[in-house]
RNA sequence: GCCCCUGUAGCUCAGAAGGAUAGAGCGACGGUUUCCUAAACCGUAGGUCGGGCGUUCGAAUCGCCUCAGGGGUACCA
């Protein structure tokens, strides 16, 4: 067999697996806060986690809190009591705190404004264009696979989700020090192949397929079903065309590389306009010719055995497949259907040994819808089975439906993602028509307006739930929104751009003594932690949420504080130098998500 | 039937290793442009956190029960 060979492996040119240098980790001074009063409580002979360090809602006048109920109850205390005595005798001297205060059970801190400001300032000019960045990761490997079309299929908003949410894990990964491999694994392989070869031969028309290439090949796809409805035993020739596929066959396998070539060819154009990058793309196809092997392999280890399937598909013949019960999972893995064709299931569990061997990842990240739950808790349990302890971790998401129910690709019931983002774009280029922005700049700002209100709709909102499609939720142009943010960018750098590159490190951050100039600062420091946050849980919209505030607390500060006409010269750098950390903190914060900023706006 | 997810303001959602008076956006109503771009800002109204019982000093958050919606449940992906 001669299937298509992927590109040399370029990673393995690189020397990722040779131990790196032990560089220091950078702390942010959220962080140094917190550690400052666990050592203070320990002073005190008590011992607390650097998660017991609370941040504190908003109304309580504290910057930082710490509940001492669990503390005091161990000590047979009364909590306040407890409070009260610890407020006395902790000294915050050469802390970043200036107050502490015994309430309800709480010890409460307050920062001290200067020594704050002086550190976040001091974290961001370390490195500005590094803010937030951490080597956590230390190099260590993971493989994340996400977007993965299917071939001869419209990319519908379906596939947005894994895709958008993907390359933000990516991102995000990648900045907190890990080596990030995006592995695209197209659908490329399988029975649906079957189905439009078999549509092809009956009703497949070279011209057509050449003039409309992928929406030709989802009419017959379409047609296929329709016709299925009434001729069942067009299933079986879908499957016949699919077994001549997978042994060899040359029509099958020339048509098929056809629909391939047209399909990642459409593909391609998306992910450009979306900025989206893999570093491989080896579809399903790829793992075709490891499956016999694989198969063989599992029966010889037992693992796998030869059974008759529970409901009868007209043969007698048996499939091939893994029983997971000893892991409590009821439905067994089918490696191989009677006809002795593979499965999605066989082609994963192929994918997920070729990563491991290939890349020795730490764990492999699958974004992919939560409807696939069960394949990826069987697939766990069969890795193990037979001898493969790297985790496949599912980060799932809900599906998009449409407001009439599931989207159906074979009943042509989809929303094309093309058309959201003509629509986007279109949505942004009405407002755009009217500021003052030079005509030919006009289209470029719709663009990344348009397509950072789509991107943003997805990340800003937590991965599990289920959304029904909407345009206007969507395109949302306003209020808590991708435009926003980059809206509040654009204010930035326009200040900046007055200023005129001023030096503005000479002062003494204790200038920045009004309350929404403290807010600010309290919101850039709490990027980093977002960060971390968002990598732990596999959740970008913890990023999304924090910059929304961020941008919140900007456009506030915007209104009431002068930057440009400050009271004094000092107060003007200082405030520089703060719009100069907010417009960095978003632009970084977007970029993480992938979504790009526009000059102005 | 069994398993998983979701249910928070009129709508869309944050908040979930238990913590103080549950937060945003949209929509509604009322204000703000001689001043760094109003895709903005300020204010008002709006809540039995689906319901019940329990654990706890303390529950939107944990446990059990229940209702509603969605998904999955051996040869689709």
């Amino acid at each position: 067999m001669s299937f298509s060979r992927p590109m040399p492996k370029r990673h393995l040119a690189r020397p990722w697996n040779q131990p790196r240098k032990k560089t220091e980790l950078p702390e942010y001074t959220l962080t140094r806060a917190r550690k400052q009063l666990t050592e203070l409580l320990k002073s005190q002979e008590i011992s607390i986690g650097l998660d017991e360090v609370r941040d504190v809602e908003a109304n309580i006048a504290a910057d930082l809190a710490i509940p001492l109920f669990r503390i005091a109850k161990q000590l047979g205390k009364n909590p306040q009591e407890l409070a009260e005595n610890l407020a006395n005798r902790i000294n915050l001297d050469n802390t970043l705190f200036e107050q502490i205060q015994p309430v309800h059970g709480y010890l409460n801190f307050k920062f001290n404004p200067a020594r704050f400001s002086r550190s976040v300032i001091a974290d961001y000019l370390r490195d500005p264009e590094s803010y937030g960045r951490s080597l956590a990761g230390n190099g260590r490997t993971i493989v994340i696979d996400y977007s993965s079309p299917n071939i001869a299929k419209p990319f519908s908003i379906g596939h947005l989700r894994s895709t958008i949410i993907g390359q933000a894990l990516h991102n995000i990964l990648t900045w907190l020090g890990y080596r990030i491999i995006g592995d695209n694994h197209l659908g490329d392989w399988g029975t649906q192949f079957g189905k439009l070869l078999c549509a092809y031969e009956l009703w497949g028309n070279d011209k057509e397929l050449a003039r409309d290439s992928t929406g030709y090949l989802l009419k017959l796809y379409v047609r296929f079903h329709d016709e299925a409805k009434t001729k069942p035993e067009l299933e079986n020739k879908a499957r016949e065309w699919f077994k001549k596929l997978e042994t060899g066959d040359k029509q099958a396998h020339d048509l098929w590389k056809r629909a391939v070539q047209l399909s990642t060819a459409e593909f391609q154009h998306i992910y450009e306009l979306l900025g989206i990058k893999f570093d491989e793309s080896l579809g399903e196809s790829f793992y075709a010719n490891r499956l016999k092997e694989l198969i063989n392999r599992a029966l010889e280890k037992g693992v796998a055995c030869r059974e008759k399937p529970l409901k009868p598909s007209g043969t007698d013949e048996k499939v091939i497949l893994i029983p997971l019960a000893e892991y409590g999972i009821d439905t067994p893995l089918i490696l191989e259907k009677s006809d002795g064709t593979s499965l999605y299931a066989t082609r994963e569990i192929a994918t997920a040994e070729y990563r491991i061997h290939t890349w020795n990842p730490e764990k492999i990240l699958y974004v992919v819808g939560k409807e696939q739950e069960l394949y990826f808790k069987q697939m766990n349990a069969a890795l193990k089975l037979l001898g493969h302890n790297t985790p496949c971790v599912h980060v799932s998401f809900g599906l998009i439906r449409l407001p009439q129910g599931r989207m159906s690709t074979r009943e042509g019931r989809v929303i094309l993602l093309e058309d959201v983002i003509n629509e986007a774009i279109r949505r942004a280029k009405k407002i755009v028509a009217d500021r003052k922005i030079p005509e030919p700049e006009k289209d470029k700002v719709a663009r990344i307006v348009g397509i950072g209100a789509i991107k943003y709709a997805d990340l800003s909102q937590s991965r599990t739930r289920e959304v029904v499609f909407d345009w206007d939720k969507m395109l949302a142009l306003d209020g808590d929104s991708a435009p926003y943010l980059q809206y509040a960018h654009t204010r930035c750098r326009s200040i900046l751009k007055k200023a005129d590159n001023e030096k503005n490190s000479d002062f003494d951050p204790a200038i920045l003594a009004r309350p929404e100039e403290f807010t600010l600062l309290c919101q850039i420091a709490r990027f980093p932690d977002a960060i971390v946050d968002a990598a732990a849980t596999y959740e970008p919209h913890r990023i999304a949420n924090r910059l929304y505030k961020l941008a919140r607390d900007f456009s506030a500060f915007y209104n009431k504080v002068p930057v440009l006409h400050a009271e004094t010269q000092k107060l003007r750098r200082a405030r520089l130098l703060l719009v100069q950390m907010t417009g960095t903190t978003i632009r970084l914060g977007l970029k993480l998500l992938g979504i790009e900023v526009p000059d102005q706006m």
